[in-house]
DNA sequence: CCTGATCTGTCAGTCTCTGCCACTTGTGGC
DNA sequence: GCCACAAGTGGCAGAGACTGACAGATCAGG
């Protein structure tokens, strides 16, 4: 993504803009007005551009939330293989959720607005389903390497699922409250809650 | 559900019937040629009635293969009350998923057919997310309840999605497998798989 | 047999999403 | 500066899921 100037770069630059800015307009109207209430046609009215333009852009309408899945999953994914092999697995995990939220470069308010809308529509709560999906796709071989004995395949789709769990749970928290807590201290109460013997 | 000789119970009867024939059928198709290629038209023409009927029956086209979660998720509630309150959280909740399972009357093989459709189609696998959430609902403040210290909302909310995340995995892999193991086995290896020290 | 409640089908309509085609606009070569 | 080509855009038509309204059919109970 982004590449460092790409040969005919003015086109892509329009189109990265563009798509922002629709994905800006639909978030704001989708918390004015729910998610189910506003349709793509008032979103490309609000931008000024035609409907089918927006579904260019973006396949589906929730995608103009959700955003691009694939990219922090791998950034997830490449935290976890830098781990040390002998560290708990849990311990590991959470470092690589952890080093993701304090990603520099992303907005504190259009991300809480954002998970506020997306916990509160039945669509949307889908389509990061699938983020977590193809998240766990990711995850799951390197968990399941760190594992001894049996079933490993089984219990390292547990781990991860639970995992992600916590890490939705921690986001959803985080949204709801006013700035009182960082993101990063409900990851770790979270994961706390899952091991009352550490 | 299913009163005893409710009055007047004849429609209910021949109701309950076309209810079960449609999603008999549809899963069927479903499990042929795939969910997203089987359209409410052909259910219904298979069937013998009208695309309109089968959307009375059925307000979604994925309720035909998700069923009536409300019910099964009271029923693990009560399970879940009624479980001797020092018992640890972990054992309680095994025990009343295992609960479920082992309910007779579900036929095997429908069943493992209907987790085969359901875990290769986004929708349904959308729908799905919705029953664990309506299940978490029910859930959390029981567990709630039975947690010492700070933040036990959050912490119970995190012990339930996972125990939930085990719950599909263990279901999903049954569902895989061709009758080799017990999903009552393979729901207790999950489980296991977060408690290396118990 | 008749009355009223329930069930069903048909029709029209909304909304999301997808091809298709024509038109405009920016890009690069000459 | 001009021109061919690619990329972006808009309008149109259509599929498919779902909903509301209306009219006819069916069945329980008096």
């Amino acid at each position: 993504m982004s590449e460092v100037t790409k040969p005919g770069g003015t086109r892509a630059i329009a189109r990265d803009a563009v798509r922002a800015r629709i994905s800006e307009v639909a978030l704001d109207l989708f918390d004015e007005h729910g998610f189910d209430n506003v349709t793509v046609e008032q979103i490309a009215a609000a931008v000024g551009v035609s409907p089918r333009s927006v579904h260019r852009y973006f396949p589906a309408k929730e995608d103009t939330v959700i955003g691009d899945p694939a990219g922090w999953g791998e950034h997830v994914r490449d935290q976890l293989v830098a781990r040390p092999s002998d560290e708990p697995i849990w311990d590991a995990l959470l470092a690589s959720y952890e080093a993701l939220l304090a990603t520099p470069g992303r907005n504190e308010a259009q991300g809480r607005k954002a998970m506020r809308v997306l916990g509160s529509t039945a669509a949307l709560r889908a389509r990061n389903l699938e983020k977590h999906l193809l998240w766990a796709h990711l995850l799951t071989p390197i968990v399941a390497e760190r594992l001894d004995g049996d079933h490993r395949g089984l219990r390292a789709e547990a781990i991860v699922q639970a995992s992600l769990a916590c890490f939705d749970i921690a986001l959803t928290a985080w949204a709801e409250t006013d700035a009182e807590e960082s993101s990063v201290e409900l990851l770790r109460r979270s994961f706390g809650a899952l091991q009352p013997t550490a």
